[in-house]
DNA sequence: GTCTATAAAGTGATAGAC
DNA sequence: GTCTATCACTTTATAGAC
């Protein structure tokens, strides 16, 4: 026997079909009755729930990149661990999410393109992830090696072997072609390789 | 005097103002009447020159595409330059070609993204680089070096260090933040470096 | 809370004058 | 070829019944 259903069933309902929709195409390609009909009810109580198509969208943004940043924070600014350990944990974790969540790069590459000072506040994470303990250590690892490499290359190069790989799926697997189980073994081979990769580039 | 106007300037000023806008904003987010008023016309010129939205836009995607892959072919496929020499006129021949098209990678992921069939006979030129004289003398080169590594994630990481910045570029201005003057120089920094980044990939 | 019906605005495309 | 005016349709959002 339900007692009570705060977060309104319907109210979930709408939310997760706008996630869906709005990551898989974008703000100007989704309508509101997709949404609704993804979500077995009608437009009329999508406003009501959410006001309107703009605001639904904009909890849905919010959300995905605090998702996709979350856990960062922690798992890059502690002693704990080692460069090598923080590498395979963070290559690990973000293969692990965009695996379940593909569509999440292209989607905030997407959003973040059309309204470049929206989100702005949402990721003065990004500044804590270039002074974290992490990027110190590698600039430790450089000392060693007397090599000289400015940190954003590192943090670059580590996105770019992650997330490229699932920005450029649509193109993958047209164009190899390469279907889902594929892709999900390439991406598990990725997982030993990049920690590698990068820890070469200390050396040139 | 003039004499003759053959593609008339209204049709070219219709394209490039298509091309500009379909890039930055996408097929859906960008406006016929968007595109009339960049080129300086009104809307009924656009249909009297391209009949529709859609056709415009499929010019626009193919010959983007085509721009895209141009060179690689003949770049990739000749005997008469090494490894070396042909990863250093890859990396050199792309960023110099994003700087000047920076919204394109986006854009063809975007759109292949929503049509993903659509476009496929265009992108067989993929298969022929798979398949090119560069990619055999990367297999030559991890023969010496008894590692085996699929090619798939050279031609992977290669696009992914070279193209990542220009997508994460909005993310990066924000975030960073950096200006166009900081990113182009980046940039630069990128080509000598990225070539090395490769070749070490030969020996892990 | 949820629906149907409809208003209000936006958007692609065309007719017809010049 | 180019324009203004307008049609036809889509899409967001709301009013009002239940």
């Amino acid at each position: 026997m339900k007692i009570t259903t705060s977060p309104t069933d319907t109210e979930e309902k709408i939310k997760q079909a706008a996630h869906k929709l709005f990551q898989q195409k974008g703000f100007a390609a989704t309508k509101t009755r997709d949404i609704a009909e993804e979500a077995g009810i009608n437009v009329a109580l999508l406003n009501y729930y959410f006001r309107s198509k703009q605001r639904l969208f904009e909890l849905v943004m919010l959300k995905t990149i605090n998702d996709f940043f979350s856990g960062l924070d922690t798992l890059l600014n502690t002693t704990e661990t080692s460069l090598e350990e923080k590498l395979q944990l963070f290559v690990d974790h973000y293969i692990d999410f965009l695996l379940d969540n593909p569509d999440v790069p292209t989607f905030i590459i997407m959003e973040l393109r059309a309204h470049p000072e929206k989100y702005a506040k949402q990721l003065g994470i990004a500044h804590r992830i270039r002074h974290s303990v992490f990027i110190k250590q590698f600039q430790e690892a450089f000392a060693e090696q007397r090599t000289d490499l400015n940190p954003v290359h590192i943090l670059m190069n580590l996105s770019a072997l992650v997330a490229f790989p699932f920005v450029s799926a649509p193109l993958l697997k047209t164009a190899m072609p390469m279907d889902d189980t594929q892709f999900r073994q390439y991406m598990q081979e990725r997982k030993k390789l990049i920690p590698n990769w990068i820890l070469n580039m200390l050396q040139s």
